[in-house]
DNA sequence: AGCAGAAGCGGACTACAGTCCGCATCGTGT
DNA sequence: ACACGATGCGGACTGTAGTCCGCTTCTGCT
């Protein structure tokens, strides 16, 4: 990437940043973005290429981050941990960020293709791997998938019908749930 | 509602059956709906308030037949087997509405405030009726909640990361977990 | 330094969802 | 039968994501 094209991308995530606290992630317009990095709109799309990869892109250091923690952290994040502890503490970790972050996750979430995908992924393999380590038996697989479900629900429209449904209930209720499907 | 309004109602609910066989659900605007049912634009939202309720509108009858079906159709969908045995039998017909239908619900899903939350309020509740009927103990809202996130996973797009969980596997995958949630 | 081609840029343009309001049509009460 | 308020209608208008292409700027090479 050249030099002028590199600073542009980071005036563009400085203003994206700015524009977040100011105005919220629901009503960041690109062409918002662009008059207040002060350039133009096509160069938004051609650093982004598209909406959704602009919150991708702002979300990379944080997921960046808490896959280094999952991957050689401390427990019972990091390895080291019981399996099942891990998971249990994997599921509660996920559910605080999507609570903290979730405004950007969702706006992140339309995006298919780039970056958007691969936390998923990660995600998934991650779930997988533990329950393994657990000794689960099944088509673990899919098992992954249904846990990766019941992280991301939180993120979904349809929460809210269920307002009374605290973060710190749904961290308890994925801990109970993992508890259950972890059962010898 | 006006006869002319609800004649015209009718006609736009045939020309968008016409035009989703045509083009498809993610193909279908708004200006070609109301040009081809012969009526202005302004006509199509005051009926449907949003694109989403369009779809909603088409969904209506599948999900009303669905509902009575679980409610008093015939076992093990509809009341009368055994808790866990209507709970696996409910996912797997949901699951399957979603492979044949997922177009339509996952354009009818943007729709936050219409009847697009209520299948989801149903099946929530639903779900949580059934996990008190077979005896399981615990939050029993989160749980259902966590349950309902497992059935809508296949319409939320990361699934295209994982193309290789054919319908079969995540049925049989919705039966194993709920056997592992209910175990004694 | 100077050149050539690659990389990048801007903003006009398209397509689409959703809004608005003046005009037309309906249907109810008399 | 008619009048008049309520209901509905159309399509121009707005705001936004995303595209396109002629022009500009960079950079590696000589």
């Amino acid at each position: 990437m050249r030099a002028d094209a590199s600073r542009n991308r980071e005036a563009l995530l400085r203003a994206a940043r700015r524009l977040l606290e100011e105005v919220g992630a629901e009503e960041l317009s690109m062409d918002a973005l662009a008059a207040a990095a002060g350039l133009g709109k096509g160069t938004v799309f051609r650093r982004f290429g598209s909406r959704a990869g602009v919150f991708v892109a702002l979300l990379d250091e944080s997921e960046r981050t808490f896959q280094q923690a999952v991957l050689s952290g401390p427990p019972p994040l990091g390895p080291g941990a019981d399996p099942v502890e891990r998971l249990e503490a994997f599921g509660r970790h996920r559910l605080r960020f999507l609570a903290e972050r979730g405004d950007l996750l969702r706006a992140a979430a339309a995006d298919l293709d780039r970056t958007g995908g691969a936390p998923a992924a990660f995600t998934r393999l991650h779930l997988q791997v533990l329950l393994r380590a657990a000794g689960v038996r099944g088509d673990l697989e899919v098992l992954a998938f249904d846990l990766l479900a019941v992280l991301e629900a939180p993120l979904n429209h349809y929460v809210r019908g269920a307002p009374g449904l605290s973060p710190q209930r749904l961290a308890d209720g994925w801990a109970d749930l993992v508890h259950r499907v972890a059962r010898p």
